[in-house]
DNA sequence: GGGCGCGGTTACAACGTTGGAAATCTCGCG
DNA sequence: CGCGAGATTTCCAACGTTGTAACCGCGCCC
């Protein structure tokens, strides 16, 4: 059985396509009388506005995209799901991409799919130059996910994040504050992006105001936030000397968390008692590990929906809109990785 | 500026637009002198195809709907994927959606969604009947994850997924191999799904086969697959008297397993040398816990590409095909968790 | 040398929907 | 009893693409 179409429904309610449509969509100005025998009919054979048509004469899909790194790390599939609810509040579907952290990718996901696609993207970018960014922003509803890009003088398209310094500053506080005094960033990017720079200036902030003085050694060079490479580097940090050695880690994500935790693990090290770990991003992986680590957690709904509200504003608005920084909240968890003196 | 079309194209190469849309698509029957004459305007319009155009037109979008119950469960994330990688590889785009484990917005993505804007759909159902489906499926491309639903009389679409009596039967092995006599099953499901029934099964076999008793009380019916479940159980589990509490855990998902490692950690209890762990999904997750926790591991990529390829066989035959059931493998990866004599 | 086949190209209609304007209908009022 | 205003409904065109069928010129065969 094909699929009923509106001159269906018409010809089965007696009345004409337009009709049909202006029910279908609930436009004012059809009678009562007749609205009621349209949906009798529209119920009766099942139709479904087909979406395709919708689109090629309206000229917009409901349909956004939301283009992540990868599916695979927790905190982008929560960040999903909030996105994804966000956008069903709203009547819009959400079509997940993955990066993958190529900067081309990120690219043709922001511009090829989303032109004809979608009505605008959502993308957290890792690898792509605001330079690429910035033509395509100007012409498509486009927002950021963190990487605050190029300081505070330019902003290429609407941003919504975290206070990475900030938040970098609390939870490194926070491990000082436990009387650690060798204390390691787990982090820094070795493509330097955004959010390892920034996450970094808050820790060497929060060293200085601890009176403690910054020791590159315990701040390695990464490949990238994975369990894998947290495990890698926190191994090299756990074979120095014992005078030499971190009584605490400020990981930049969670995932770089739970490698360090599993590499301090097989060196014999404790968590808290040897050395304290705290993270970021709040995934219920943390929550669960032995012991529980602490974390950074940024408040994923609001982000998901000041992102989502952003994005609708600017996809039904005529006039070009100016970009806007949105900052949203996080809160510190102490768990058991950071309790206790050393 | 306005996105470029066929007819801009034409103009530009001094040809109809149906030989350009020819030359787009790849058609054979056009001189090599037009076709190079044609991709120059595309490249210097920077042409590309109006999705929503094409598929009003040829009735198919290329894209294909993923359903999970959610993504935040690191099992679906890595089967989602997968499944875009595979589906990339054939021309399809993915569209993942969650169904939160209820039934109507399972049946609903499974024929709503899916009729009119999507080609078809991959759906791992929770909660839906085979009744419900059936009629879809009938009429809609849609290939199950998973849950092999009422036994092998009655197949009501395509299936994928891995031996659960098998994959059940051989971690419990791998237990009782150990040594371990009081072995608790963990993940039966209060709505008694089919992947939980056919690792009961499982289990139970394997009990029978090493000479063990099935204890109904080292089998506490769960509320659903989470770290949260798991826990709440394990406690349980944990405040048996010390003969009569469990010497290792078969979980169901490395999410159960997860809880119960957190649940034994927070009662004292070790692992494995108190109790043995393992789980079922092959996470990461698993992979860097503290102790590593052993787990059955399905072939996600295997998974991915018999659903993908035979969702896309569906889509493109014109006959209406006969349903299947595909096995992927699987094999179990034994690791800290369950090693050595209890 | 005229019809034929064939590679290459084109004109036209249609996919299902919606915006705008035109048509019709319904009343109340003069 | 006719007429205008407003309410309701209808007609028409267009969105960008592709399938069908027709067209065109050219070399080839008889």
């Amino acid at each position: 059985m094909a699929a009923a179409k509106l001159k269906d429904v018409a010809e089965f309610a007696g009345v004409s396509i337009k009709t049909v449509s202006n029910v279908v969509r609930g436009v004012p100005g059809v009678s009562d009388a007749t609205r009621e025998r349209v949906l009798r009919a529209v119920r009766e054979l099942g139709y479904r506005p087909n979406p395709s048509a919708r689109r090629l004469r309206t000229g917009h899909s409901g349909l956004i995209g939301l283009a992540v790194p990868e599916l695979t790390t927790p905190y982008f599939a929560e960040l999903a799901h909030h996105v994804r609810a966000e956008a069903a509040g709203l009547g819009f579907t959400v079509l997940i991409e993955e990066t993958l952290a190529d900067a081309t990718e990120e690219l043709r996901l922001a511009t090829g799919v989303g032109a004809s696609l979608l009505d605008g993207v959502i993308l957290s970018p890792l690898r792509v130059s605001p330079d690429e960014l910035a033509p395509v922003a100007s012409e498509f509803p486009l927002v950021l996910l963190g990487e605050r890009s190029y300081g505070h003088d330019r902003v290429v398209a609407d941003h919504v994040l975290i206070d990475n310094v900030a938040a970098a500053r609390d939870a490194t506080a926070h491990l000082a504050g436990l009387g650690r005094t060798r204390i390691a960033a787990l982090g820094v990017d070795r493509k330097a992006s955004d959010t390892s720079r920034q996450r970094l200036q808050g820790f060497q902030l929060a060293l200085h105001e601890a009176g403690l003085t910054f020791d590159p050694r315990l701040a390695p060079l990464i490949e990238n936030f994975s369990r894998h490479s947290g495990l890698l580097a926190t191994r090299a940090l756990a074979a120095l000397p014992a005078g030499e050695r971190p009584d605490a880690v400020f990981c930049f994500t969670d995932m770089l968390a739970l490698g360090a935790r599993r590499a301090l693990y097989e060196a014999g090290l404790r968590v808290p008692e040897d050395v304290a770990v705290i993270g970021v991003d709040g995934s219920e992986e943390a929550l669960y590990a032995t012991p529980s680590l602490s974390s950074v957690i940024p408040d994923k709904a609001a982000i998901a929906s000041l992102a989502v509200t952003c994005l609708v504003n600017r996809i039904r608005s005529k006039e070009p809109l100016p970009f806007e920084v949105h900052l949203a909240p996080y809160r510190l968890d102490a768990r058991e990785s950071t309790v206790g003196p050393a």
